[in-house]
DNA sequence: TGTACATCAGTGAACGCGCGTTCACTGATGTAC
DNA sequence: TGTACATCAGTGAACGCGCGTTCACTGATGTAC
C-alpha cells in the first residue's frame, strides 16, 4: 500500500534499543504508523470496517495511543481523506504534466491517472468520496478537494485558450464535466474493490472514447486544440 | 422516505386487538417494517450507521426477531439495494416514457430521473452503490443492476436506430458513456446526504449541458435524432 | 361448526465480544543553566 | 559536561455500552377431519 507521503525512518530506526528487538518507549512516528494502519483496514474492509482500536493493535500500541494524536476516529478519517486529496492532486499534475505534448494528449493522460488512482488506492478514494465526511464542515477537505478540481480546471482552461476566440466553451463547465465523466467511471467501473462492475472494455478506452466524442462536440479536433500524440 | 413498494395494511390492521392499541402477537409485515427501518437508519447515518439491532428497536420488535426473515446484517442490506435497483429501474422507465414525445427529449428525462433518483433515495443509492457489497457474489443483484442499465441502452438504441444507417454509433458505448456521466454527477453533486459537493448550476443542468455536447459529436442533433421539445 | 394439531413468528433472557473512552501513571526526551 | 526539571508520548487497567447471536419458549394462525 503506498501511503502518499514517505516515512520518517530515522525516528523509527532510533526507536529501537538494540536489544534483543524491544521497542522503546516512544513509537516514534504513531501518527503516520495509524494512518498507514487506517489505510490497510479500510482497503481491506471499506470505510466501515475500521476502528480507532484496531488502527492502534495494528501498529502496536495501546488503545489509548492514538487519543495522543486525534480526537476521535472521524478526525482520523478526515485527515486520511485530506491526505488522500493532496496524493491525488499530484497524481492528476502528474498526468498532466504541463500539458505536454499537447494538451489534448495530456488530457486524456489525466484523465488515465483519475482512473489509476482509484484503481490503485482504493481505500483513500472511498475514504475521499465515499466516507460519508461531510465536505462542507471540513474546510481543509473542502479546500484540498479544490485544489485538486483546480488541476482539471486548468487543463480544460488551456484547451479552450488553443482556440480562436470566438469557439471557446466555458472552461469551467468543460471541467465539471470532465470530472462527473472521470468520476463515473471510476467509481463504476475502476475502482479497486470488490464493488467494481464488469465492462466490456478496459475503463482507459471507455473513457478516452467519451472524452474524444465529447470534445468533438465542443468543436475540438487534434488539429483545432493541439496535436494527439 | 419512500419505500418503493407499498406496505400491505390489512395484516398490519389485523394484527392489533383493538383494545388499548395493544399489539398482538405477530407483527404482521416484520419484513417490510425492518427494510423501512433500514432505509431510516441509513438515510440518517450512511451504510455503515445501520444495525440489526436498532432496525428490530426502530420496528418494536425483539432483537431476535429480525432473523427470522434475514440471514444476518448483510443479508437485509442486499435487499435493500436489490429493492434500490428495482424501484431505480422503475423510475428510469418513468423517465424515458417510451421515448416520448422525441427521444432525444426523453433521454433527458432519464438523466434528469437519475439524478432525482440519488436526490430523493440516498438510502437506496448508497446501499446500491456505496455499502461495499461484492456485486459478483449477489447474482440478484447485478441482474437488477443489469436490468436498471438496460433501460439506458434501450433508450440508447432508440435514438441510435433514427440516425442514417453510415452514421449509427455503437449504442452500448454510449449507454456506458451516459451512465457513467449520469452517475458522476448524482454522486458528486446530485446526493441528498451531507457528502454532496456545491456546484454553480443545478446538477441537471450541467447533465443536460454534458448530454448536448456528447451527442453534438456524435453528429447527433435534434433534427437528426428527433424534435426536442 | 368444532376440535386437535402443526407450523409460524414472535419473546426475553443470556452470552461473549470488541469498541470508545477515561484515568492516573511513567519512561523517554529535550532544555535551561 | 552534568544536573534538574518540564514536557511529551506512551502504558495498562478499567468502565459502560451496544451489538450479534443463541436458546428454549409460547402465543397466534392455519388446516385436516
Amino acid at each position: 500500500m503506498c501511503i502518499g507521503g514517505r516515512f520518517e525512518l530515522e525516528p523509527l530506526i532510533m526507536s529501537w534499543t538494540g536489544r534483543g528487538g524491544r521497542r522503546s518507549y516512544h513509537h516514534g512516528n504513531l501518527r503516520e504508523a495509524l494512518i498507514s494502519a487506517a489505510l490497510d483496514l479500510i482497503a481491506q474492509k471499506g470505510p466501515a470496517g475500521f476502528t480507532f482500536a484496531e488502527a492502534a493493535r495494528a501498529a502496536g500500541v495501546s488503545p489509548a495511543a492514538p487519543y495522543r494524536h486525534f480526537r476521535d476516529r472521524d478526525a482520523l478519517m478526515a485527515d486520511v481523506a485530506l491526505r488522500g486529496f493532496q496524493h491525488f492532486e499530484r497524481r492528476l499534475t502528474a498526468g498532466w504534466d504541463e500539458g505536454r505534448p499537447s494538451p489534448l494528449t495530456a488530457l486524456e493522460r489525466m484523465g488515465g491517472a483519475y482512473l489509476a488512482f482509484a484503481r490503485e488506492e482504493p481505500a483513500y478514494f472511498s475514504a475521499m468520496f465515499e466516507a460519508g465526511l461531510p465536505v462542507a464542515e471540513h474546510r481543509d477537505l473542502q479546500e484540498a478537494g479544490d485544489r485538486a478540481f483546480g488541476v482539471l480546471r486548468q487543463g480544460c482552461e488551456a484547451i479552450v485558450a488553443a482556440l480562436p476566440p470566438g469557439k471557446r466553451p466555458p472552461a469551467m463547465m468543460m471541467a465539471l464535466h470532465f470530472w462527473a465523466l472521470s468520476h463515473g467511471i471510476a467509481s463504476l467501473f475502476a475502482r479497486g474493490d470488490a464493488a467494481r462492475r464488469a465492462l466490456p472494455m478496459t475503463p482507459e478506452e471507455l473513457l478516452e472514447a467519451a472524452t474524444l466524442v465529447y470534445l468533438q462536440g465542443l468543436g475540438i479536433t487534434a488539429k483545432a486544440g493541439g496535436s494527439a500524440a
